[in-house]
RNA sequence: GCGGUCAUAGCUCAGUUGGUUAGAGCACAAGAUUGUGAAUCUUGGGGUCGCGGGUUCGAGUCCCGUUGGCCGCCCCA
């Protein structure tokens, strides 16, 4: 054994696991569905260039990529938003605003496995297409909270940080920094809540110590935790891009109250994430504990869609992977167990009571009834340990006394109750039983 | 890409200073049991001890390499 092995990080679900697995996928679903998003599937594998343009040409290092026979570059999907934003580009004129699109698919990184990571793992992604305003945040905050809270994990189990590229640009051009030098102060916002003062060790050497006054500054935001915090930071700047985002703000966190969700929300601007294409918003769920890495991050990205060759396109999105999503639900105790349980299995007492019953069970699986019976020839006593084990509701037991009466005993195994029908009528029994139940 | 740690049956593990033919529990299968269930008993299948090399009269055990798992670093769309 074991001369084959599956490739590393690559994972295989045995039927255990597979049915884990698919309660993710079907909540996950369900809860895209109540609100109102549409499901969409796109190839596995894509252009290189796709990535590329999207992240730079350093992301090839963290993909499945390699040439086709047609001499294609191509790559397995690290992420669905490229992909995304292409099929949304290209008929943007002809959808429906605002367009609200969701999946539930594989992805493919080519990195080292750790805890929650792994180099493929499955996402729910969500996105809103068409709406600027921050409308398309609180819906996306508000579904990204139920697909969390559908498995009964409640504010005591996760929380969803808060944070705005917008207001950082626009609080740090009101401080006086230039653009490359916000983007090396965002870095190390990013890095400060793992680093400390360390963070700013890269602006430093870009462009020597920074301003110690900045750098209070920038501290003391990282603090805020409210909007009430946030306005008296902001307003006595009196800058008129700031006044208006402190409104989206009001709105965003006023709709979210009004969803009864605040319990979950932080404002929190520590949160950063990739700084390549988010434009506004951004958010990131985690565990209460802080044991887990993040369960689901999101924002707004207006420019990606223009920027791979559709229309200009407002857009925020968001995903959740299946990993740490699954740790989290283990750790708290709510991962169900799964019974694949048969709804009827069949006792059989012999060859000729065997033509018998497979008439009926072919009848009883035609209407969708989940049908078991033991395919050879064993004795009555075992048969009724496998029924027991299968999870069965019901035996039907066809034993010759039975056939050749014409009739057939049903035994709940629940209660050990039994009783005879006729032969004809046991489709009909059986259904009752179960729309009864 | 870097560091730590581990690898014995499907699972959890035992295996003495290196010493006969590598074990247990659980799980699985057959039988006791051809008409009634979570029990019991008996029996069985299943291992290239991750792989390769070395030391040795002799290696699951010691040494080197390698592959893989786990944990962390880098990265994290």
């Amino acid at each position: 054994m074991a001369t084959f092995q599956s490739l590393p990080g690559f994972r295989e679900f045995y039927p255990d696991d597979q049915v884990r697995r698919k309660h993710l996928f079907d909540l996950w679903r369900r809860t895209a569905h109540a609100f109102g998003f549409a499901e969409y599937d796109a190839p596995v594998l894509e252009p290189l260039d796709l990535y590329k343009a999207k992240s730079g040409e350093e992301i090839e290092g963290q993909l499945f990529s390699f040439t086709d026979k047609g001499g294609r570059e191509v790559a397995l999907r690290p992420e669905m938003t490229p992909t995304v934003c292409r099929l949304v580009g290209a008929r943007a004129s002809a959808l429906k605003r605002p367009i609200k699109w969701f999946s539930i698919a594989e992805f493919y990184r080519y990195e080292r496995m750790q805890k929650g990571r792994g180099r493929c793992f499955t996402q729910l992604n969500a996105d809103i297409f068409g709406e600027p305003g921050p409308e398309a945040e609180i819906e996306l905050i508000a579904m990204l909270t139920q697909c969390l809270t559908a498995f009964g994990l409640t504010e005591q189990d996760f929380y969803v940080r808060l944070s705005d590229r917008n207001l950082w640009c626009y609080y740090l051009a009101a401080l006086g920094l230039d653009e490359p030098r916000t983007r090396a102060v965002l870095t190390a916002v990013d890095r400060h809540e793992k680093y400390g003062d360390e963070a700013f060790q890269g602006y430093t050497d870009q462009f020597g110590p920074i301003d110690a006054e900045v750098k209070a500054k920038v501290l003391a935001f990282l603090q805020v935790k409210s909007l009430a915090a946030l306005e008296a930071t902001l307003a006595p700047l009196g800058s008129e891009p700031i006044t208006a985002r402190l409104a989206d703000w009001r709105k965003l966190l006023g709709g979210l109250q009004a969803m009864g969700l605040s319990r979950f929300i932080e404002v929190d601007l520590g949160v950063v994430r990739g700084l390549a294409y988010y434009t506004g918003f951004v958010f990131e769920a985690f565990d209460r504990k802080g044991e887990l890495r993040a369960l689901a991050g999101g924002g707004r990205y207006d420019d990606l869609v223009e920027k791979l060759g559709g229309p200009a396109l407002p857009a925020v999105g968001f995903a959740i992977g299946d990993m740490t999503f699954a740790l989290l639900l283990e750790q708290r105790g709510l991962m169900p167990a799964f019974a694949q349980a048969a709804d009827v299995y069949c006792v059989i007492g012999g060859p000729a009571a065997r033509a018998a019953a497979f008439a009926d069970i072919q009848t009883l699986r035609a209407t969708g009834r989940r049908v078991d019976y033991p395919m050879k020839d064993v004795g009555f006593g075992k048969q009724f340990k496998l029924a027991a084990d299968s999870g069965a509701k019901l035996a039907l037991i066809y034993g010759d006394d039975e056939v050749a009466k014409g009739t057939v005993k049903i035994r709940d195994l629940n209660d050990r109750a039994e009783h005879e029908v006729p032969r004809d009528h046991v489709t009909a029994v059986v259904r009752d039983f179960f729309t009864a139940s």
